[in-house]
DNA sequence: CTGGATCCTCGGTGATACTG
DNA sequence: CAGTATCACCGAGGATCCAG
C-alpha cells in the first residue's frame, strides 16, 4: 500500500476521514450516511428549500411549488423529513383537514448546510463543464 | 400565499434561495443537483473519501478498501468522477496494465465540503437519533 | 490487472382509485 | 384537503463472461 505522504503521518484531511469512518459508536447509524439519504434526495432537497424559502406551507402548497411530485412521494418525503426531526407537521382537524409543514431548527441548519454547497457548486460550476468538455474532446 | 415575515422583505436565506432557482444561465446546468448527484451518490462519495485518505490508489486497491462494491459499480462511478474533473485517471501500459487514481484539487476541494457535512452529521446525529425514537413513541 | 458488454433482478417511483 | 392502498413499471445496480 502506498501513502503520497513519505512517513507515516496523517494530514488533517486524512485524520478527519479516520475518524468518519470509525465513528462505530453505540447508535448504531454512520452520521454521514443518513444526512447524506436526505441532502442527496430529489424530493427531499427539494423540499426543504421550499419550505426554507416560505416558512410555513401546506400540503397542497407544497406539491404546487415542487412542480413534479406525485402526492406519494410528496407524503413519503414529508413523513421521513419529520422522522428525523427536520420539518414540524402541524395538524388542524377542522373541515375540510388542514396541515402545516415548516422547518424545525435542526431542519434550517440543515438548510444552511445545504446552501453552502450549493454556493461552492455555483462557484465551481465553470470548471465542472469544462471539465466534460474536456473529457468528451479528449 | 402566506410569508413569514410580515412585510415583504426576504431572509438572506430566502434571498439564496432564490439565487440557486433563478440560476438558468446559459451553461444550462442546476449547478446544486449536478453536485448534490455526486455527494448523495453513495459509490461517489465512498470513492471520493477513499481516494482523499490515501492519496492515489490502484482499481483494485479502491475496490478492497470501498469492499462491497462491484467491479461495475467502481467503473461506471470513476468513469463520471473523471468526467467532471473530479479524480485524475493516470493508465500506465505496462503488463499487466496499472492504472492510478487520485483526487484533482476540484475534487480535493469537494472533499473538503464533505467533510464539512460529516462534521455537521456528526455533531447532530443525537438530536437525529431522538427525533426518530420520539416520532416511533409518539 | 483493468475494465467492456450483457443479462437479469429488485426496489424506488408514478399512476390510479379510494377514505376520514 | 390530505392523505392511504395497490399495482405496474423502469432503471440503477449485481453477476457473469470476455478482452486487451
Amino acid at each position: 500500500m502506498e501513502v503520497t505522504n513519505v512517513d507515516n503521518q496523517l494530514t488533517p484531511v486524512q485524520k478527519k476521514i479516520e475518524k468518519i469512518f470509525s465513528l462505530e459508536d453505540g447508535i448504531g447509524i454512520c452520521p454521514v450516511r443518513g444526512i447524506l439519504d436526505r441532502i442527496g434526495d430529489k424530493w427531499s432537497f427539494l423540499t426543504i428549500m421550499q419550505l426554507g424559502g416560505a416558512g410555513t406551507l401546506r400540503f397542497s402548497e407544497l406539491r404546487a411549488r415542487i412542480g413534479d411530485i406525485s402526492q406519494r412521494m410528496l407524503t413519503v418525503t414529508l413523513r421521513s423529513l419529520e422522522e428525523d426531526g427536520l420539518i414540524r407537521r402541524v395538524y388542524y382537524p377542522e373541515v375540510p383537514p388542514r396541515v402545516e409543514y415548516s422547518l424545525t431548527p435542526l431542519g434550517e441548519s440543515l438548510l444552511e448546510r445545504m446552501l453552502d454547497l450549493a454556493e461552492w457548486a455555483n462557484s465551481y460550476k465553470r470548471e465542472i463543464v469544462r471539465a466534460r468538455q474536456q473529457y468528451i474532446a479528449g
